[in-house]
DNA sequence: CGGTACATGTAATCTGTTACATGATTCA
DNA sequence: TGAATCATGTAACAGATTACATGTACCG
């Protein structure tokens, strides 16, 4: 499956935690894929069982003992090839399309109570896109060749906000004619 | 979990069997809900023994007996219910832009080929969603309050596929620019 | 004194996927 | 004859979520 192939992703670059990792998953790579710290434990623990990482116990003062994880050449050589095979896409799953399937069971309030909670969620994220974008990508074309690929990501996310909150407002407009 | 959600809202208009279910699951609903016939049957004797749906047993000559489900009062209270409670928004997940990430690790012909299979897979829904809304939905206000909500669910799909294309149609733009 | 950050994990449960299993009918 | 459709399920495994568990340090 492709938490692994996310966690070796996010080794490329630098040494992690598993703690640290977790806080990647929140931001950056975590807008497209996301894992609990308990789950990135475990994956943690396979992929050192298989050598796709190496461990570094560092001993620290006051805190628990870190354990610092890095891409072996057999995790760069296993990551390599799963970029090579065919991607899976994933099967889509929003709650929102099932309760719109009820429109007409529920007082029509509730519906547009949703997507009103829906709107607000695109809102925040495309505005913490755009961001990141007027920081660090502001110009594309004169990208190194990884930022460019990491700023494709997140021109996606932000269109893909930006899609669903002009869906919100007309999907407002089309039930203001639903009584109820 | 949702599942039992999506096959109580499939269940309002007409009672089915499991295997009509997992017929729904390919098309319509299954355009924002997807799940296999091992799933659907899984939930359905749960739900059965929740009482949230009914059972009738038909026999058949020459085919295995039926088994055809139908929503129970309780089921759809509990529907309702879960209509006015707050909506889960899924955690995204895309294999694209974890392999995105790594432009520069591969050959860049080895993203680019990902791109144009997800390309390929947005025209095809997108053709699909487009000859259904011809069909049915042509003229959006004139439909009953339920066709409406079934009608925006569509009309997400075609603007999430019109949106993904135009992505993709870009990617390949800038990653025209990166050699290896 | 309470909350947040640091840091690691286990256990139980719930979902999802893949493979296996059966058997009749219809269409090309 | 072989594939597709109808019709139902079990079993094993993989993946994700939720709850539980521990303990220090720092900030206000």
């Amino acid at each position: 499956m492709s938490l692994s192939h996310a966690i070796l992703t996010a080794l490329i670059d630098e040494n992690l935690t598993g703690y640290e990792l977790a806080k990647q998953f929140d931001v950056s790579l975590g807008f497209f894929w996301q894992a609990s710290h308990q789950q990135i434990y475990r994956e943690l623990k396979q992929l050192h069982e298989q050598d796709y990482v190496a461990v570094e116990e560092v001993p620290q003062l006051g805190k628990p003992d870190k354990r610092v994880y890095s891409l072996t050449a057999a995790g760069q050589q296993m990551l390599e090839a799963w970029i090579l095979a065919p991607t899976r896409s994933r099967n889509p799953k929003d709650e929102l399309f099932i309760k719109l399937y009820n429109v007409g069971l529920v007082p029509i309030a509730s519906i547009i109570a949703a997507i009103d909670q829906r709107q607000d969620e695109h809102r925040r994220k495309l505005a913490l896109y755009r961001k990141i974008e007027s920081r660090s990508y502001a110009d594309p074309a004169s990208l190194s060749d990884r930022k460019k690929g990491i700023y494709l990501s997140l021109l996606a996310g932000i269109r893909q906000e930006e899609t669903g909150l002009g869906w919100c407002i007309d999907a407002r407009k089309l039930l203001a004619s639903v009584d109820t």
